[in-house]
DNA sequence: CTACTTTGTTCATATGCAGAACTAAATACA
DNA sequence: TGTATTTAGTTCTGCATATGAACAAAGTAG
């Protein structure tokens, strides 16, 4: 049975995640293994392999021959353990995907939001619903959900601010919400810092142990990486350089204002804007000026350049607080080899040792693999926790789909 | 006697250090309160706690009659258990206090840099030892020596950069060489971080997790605290913003390009030369303009306030990296009233819910007070560790003073 | 003087883990 | 083919750490 370890293994709680993390990392590996590198002797870990067995936790995968001595048993995490469920909520559409305890995706579906969003739940709920039944995965199987959305989540008082962008959110706050319903842990995590924890598992970020992710499309954003911990910030609001002030007060209008100083001259609307003012032609849209660029055309350039070099003075003003040991460049704009080169450019020009900057790899699945890498971080640190998280613990009792309507 | 514990407490680390750590914490309390406060049976604490009484760093302090109950006999953490030196190395002078292990200095002493510093490791280490003779600590209880320079620290390469104030240091690291003699643990960290640490012990940061403090001097630089952790950056550079790219292309002059952007508009040297500009007299020092100020001078008032609004936008910059709860302001210029109160008038200007920004209460103290923080938290944080940290332990056989010299 | 409360110790017990001895099962080589 | 060697994994014994209950000690409340 799958279950939580922790009624039977209340004392064996660090020994017992050493053993987990070890065989989660290092793939299927024999317990001889597994006592050489974590330092246990091997019977201790005899023990504890027993244990995570029994609990489905881990599982035998086959033996390893060939080599002197006696053949060894493997084992490795065992994905149908659990499931998590991780959704990328954005303005217009809703991306939604389970994945096992491997971090393998099941599936992964979108869907536009009908109504502008305004039943966000419902349409969440239904999507997971259909999934779970699709992949026969039971209720008691998720173990974890995850959203993205774009604004401020404020851990501490469990609210999402500065998030124009999102649809209306139910009273109680989604994440209540969502965990009296399916009384699953909820977990809710600004889009740009799930997309750094993505760089950080899969992508460029892997092996830094401190990097920034800055995020350049529509507007600007940032996660910040520190030795391979995501940093939030005392309200959530660490990395939302949007409103990073760079403008001298001349400068400063009522836009600037409201979205932001920094987004104001470094986001993909300062380049239609830039090009916009300086062409006479404000009928024109993003990729449009990518490809005028690519054809030569002065204007576009220009415009792409000044917003580099206001995104390299971000990340240069970012580089010289942090000292981080790398700038993952993305985000629909950031992710162009043209503003890679830009940015470069300028950063060398503004610093001597300039931060190295690099391309992201993941582009736009980078959020929902971050939502995934923290969603199994979460699980996987609570096999042995004493208990379930308080939360959980004393969740309101299992509310059916129905009553969310009325709570809306 | 007075030892590490680890010999006959390999597996008490965790527990042991929770005792150790309520008792630092709370100060004279008896056994069974601790027992609470951790959850520990009374037993297990009142055997660690002969432990510790064995050892010395604990002692008996009295007993708490006057409440329901039998007699409760208090301990606390024993100050002579230890003692640790605390350096501050400027550019031209040296400030060395000794301190026991509950904090309190015993001296502290200020001395000028012979020959510019040429032989800072001989002075440095002729104060240490009159001081330890003066109060009778013999060798063996000195448990830590912390050094706090003007430039970066790089801990993974051991080596100090960007340090043009700081006098010549010995060729194998001054790190290296004092530990190789005095054969203790030696910690190097930069002076503006030490400040930091200084103010979330004693000073304005005390019960907030997160702030930054921000020093204004002859230059400008920043400590970073992240959840009452230091955050020391890659390479030991962050809150190196005097390196902040703040200048447009055509303000990056030579003097900006070496010292820094930001430094060359936001710090003392950026204050004496606006006001040399515009009143075209540049023989003035930083007093000066200050008084002049005082007394209403319209140039001096504009050039404090340039440099103000020059501060301010790195806050607000770093604000928007990191999120953090509050701004302390600090060093000798920024210390003062009136530039505390620009720096709030302009960051509210350019940003709404602007960081709340404190003087620094510890002044110049801020540095060696920090410094004597992070000499404790290291002695402490070794008491029921494994064994001596590697470096200490293979340590080079005890030199005497003398070889110092051929060393330089 | 008795009842009650809190501190601290003693004793029996559970258990997590190490280390040695042992079994199991492969390869290496004569 | 058989023996030596090597590695994997189990069993057994023992120790150190911690708990919990019972008990002793030493105070206050009335």
């Amino acid at each position: 049975m799958s279950g939580i370890l922790s009624e039977s293994a209340l004392g064996r709680q660090v020994n017992g995640q050493m053993v987990m993390d070890c065989i989660i990392q290092h793939g299927p590996i024999s317990r001889a293994q597994v006592a050489k590198m974590t330092g246990l002797s091997k019977q201790t870990v005899s023990e504890l392999v027993s244990m995570l067995e029994e609990c489905d936790w881990v599982r035998q995968v086959g033996s390893v021959q060939g080599r002197l001595g006696r053949t060894a048993v493997t084992y490795e995490l065992n994905p149908c353990a659990g499931y998590v469920a991780v959704v990328d909520l954005g303005g217009t559409q809703l991306k939604l995907g389970i994945a096992d305890m491997a971090g393998e995706f099941l599936e992964e579906i979108r869907a536009p939001l009908t109504d502008g969003g305004a039943h966000v739940v419902e349409q969440l709920l239904s999507n997971l619903a259909e999934l779970l039944e699709k992949h026969d995965i039971p209720r008691s199987k998720l173990l974890q959900v995850v959203v993205g959305v774009p604004g401020i989540v404020d851990r501490k008082t469990r609210s999402v601010h500065h998030a124009p962008n999102l649809p209306a959110l139910p009273g109680g706050g989604l994440e209540t919400v969502l965990r009296g319903i399916l009384a699953v842990p909820v977990l809710l995590e600004n889009e740009v810092n799930l997309a750094a924890i993505g760089e950080s598992w899969r992508g460029k970020g892997q092996g830094q142990g401190s990097f920034i992710f800055v995020a350049v499309g529509t507007g600007i954003g940032m996660g910040v990486m520190l030795d391979g911990m995501l940093w939030r910030g005392a309200r959530g609001g660490a990395g939302e350089i949007g409103y990073m002030p760079v403008l001298t007060d001349e400068e400063m209008d009522e836009a600037a204002r409201r979205h932001g100083a920094l987004e104001s001259v470094a986001s993909g609307q300062a380049i239609l804007r830039l090009y916009g003012e300086a062409s006479q032609n404000p009928c024109i849209d993003l990729p449009q000026v990518f490809d005028l660029a690519a054809s030569g055309d002065e204007l576009a350039l220009r415009a792409i350049d000044r917003v580099a070099r206001s995104c390299a003075r971000a990340i240069g003003a970012s580089a010289s607080v942090l000292d981080p040991e790398l700038c993952i460049l993305g985000g629909s704009i950031g992710g162009r080899p043209e503003m890679l080169e830009r940015v470069r450019y300028w950063l060398a020009e503004m610093m001597e040792d300039p931060l190295p900057v690099d391309a992201s790899s993941l582009g736009k699945r980078a959020g929902l693999l971050g939502a995934l890498a923290l969603a199994l971080r979460e699980v996987n640190g609570r096999h042995f926790s004493p208990q379930l998280p308080e939360s959980i613990k004393h969740s309101e009792t299992y509310l059916n789909m129905e009553s969310v309507i009325q709570m809306d």
